[in-house]
DNA sequence: AGCTAAAGTGAACTTGCGTTCAGGTTCAGC
DNA sequence: GCTGAACCTGAACGCAAGTTCACTTTAGCT
């Protein structure tokens, strides 16, 4: 899984010799970053670093030892996300640029993605807050944005998609989102809030919203 | 300002005889809502009871003998805030019904209200997520959405709302409505989400958003 | 097998905050 | 002005969570 050359410093380790990482940290960090992330998903970013550390499997020292600070473990878990979010929406502009979907349609369903990732982890958005604001998201999030921004603009020049439209108006909508609500009223939400981003809200409506007769 | 008979326990105080009650106590029962109001406005919901008490001029035991706990004090404050919105819509209901004003500019002009509420007091809601649910807010809330409901009623009826749009709907939207934002951020959102809100989006959009010729 | 530096352990320390309470103070009525 | 109950005070308590560190264990090498 993991070979003998890997990271340890996080986002920019560099020596002048890669000395040895043994095996045991190597997996000792995947554990603690998987349990993590689902402490912190379930019961917020407000579970002690004892708890983590217990689920775990390991001592309070051990997960000091990899993460100086709470921040730090919660910086890189938020990272994390922030990367996957990015690729998605990458992969989607690809799939909307070879002709093998279209733009606002798919954005409605990245949208509603969006969405579901916030609601299975309400507390990521009140975590990242909390932290310090000059981090490394800046650049993390401006992946994010130029993706989206590209797709909306295929959107756009298609038509289908409000002319002042932006990424960062999608970036707005979405992280104002509901977060700690069921499914239902995220769906709802998104009913609501859709027409506002077509270039006519009585066209391309595909699903549930007013009456549409033709879709 | 506060005569001799005034409320001391609350909402729901009623004793056989109401005893004394010491001008000092009243004073600064009022100073500790006043200062608590404006700390938890800037400084969110953990402000220690010990700032708010320094900041009120008063120890901890007096602000502890006033309000028994923390969470409390930041449940009278948030009804506080629920029962002046709650008013606040109500009157804008007797104006529309006395046909005084317009159902759907108001709401317009309402939800920007609502956002500039929030946009000053961004804890309020993470601070009311922490409380238990089960408190007097239910009808407190309740009242906010009949209200709400009223309004959106009429402006259905007239034929310029969606059809299906509901109180609810109104609250789920500026529930989630951005906190943490500038008014220029808030602006957009509105200008955004507006158009759902409408039986046909071309119609009736008062303000900035898509090109409209005739308003 | 033996060595050593890296990694792990967990009790203890620190800090901050909610809360209490014994004792001093003050308002209100006589 | 005197009395007593209500009120105020703030040092102290308890607790929970982040963090440290002296010591033990272990992986990787020879």
């Amino acid at each position: 899984m993991n070979a003998d050359q890997r990271e340890i410093g996080g986002i920019g380790a560099h020596m002048t010799i890669d000395r040895l990482t043994r095996s045991d940290a190597v997996r000792n960090r995947e554990r603690i970053l998987d349990t993590a992330r689902v402490q912190i998903a379930s019961h917020g970013p407000d579970v002690s670093m004892l708890e983590i550390a217990k689920a775990a499997g390991v001592a309070v020292g051990t997960l000091y030892r990899h993460y100086p600070a709470k921040t730090d473990l919660i910086t890189e878990i938020i990272a994390e996300q922030i990367d996957a979010l990015a690729t998605t929406i990458e992969q989607v502009v690809a799939k909307v640029e070879s002709g093998g979907a279209v733009a606002h349609l798919e954005l409605r369903r990245l949208i509603s993605h969006i969405l579901d990732l916030a609601a299975g982890n309400p507390a990521l958005k009140t975590a990242a807050l909390a932290l310090p604001v000059d981090t490394a998201f800046a650049q993390r999030a401006q992946r994010t944005f130029t993706a989206l921004d590209r797709l909306v603009a295929i959107g756009r020049e298609a038509g289908t998609l409000r002319p002042d439209l932006s990424g960062k108006d999608v970036a707005l909508l979405t992280c104002t989102g509901p977060r700690d609500l069921g499914a239902a009223d995220r769906e709802r939400w998104l009913a609501l809030v859709w027409p506002g981003l077509l270039a006519t809200s009585d066209l391309a409506s595909t699903q549930e919203g007013r009456s549409c007769s033709n879709c």
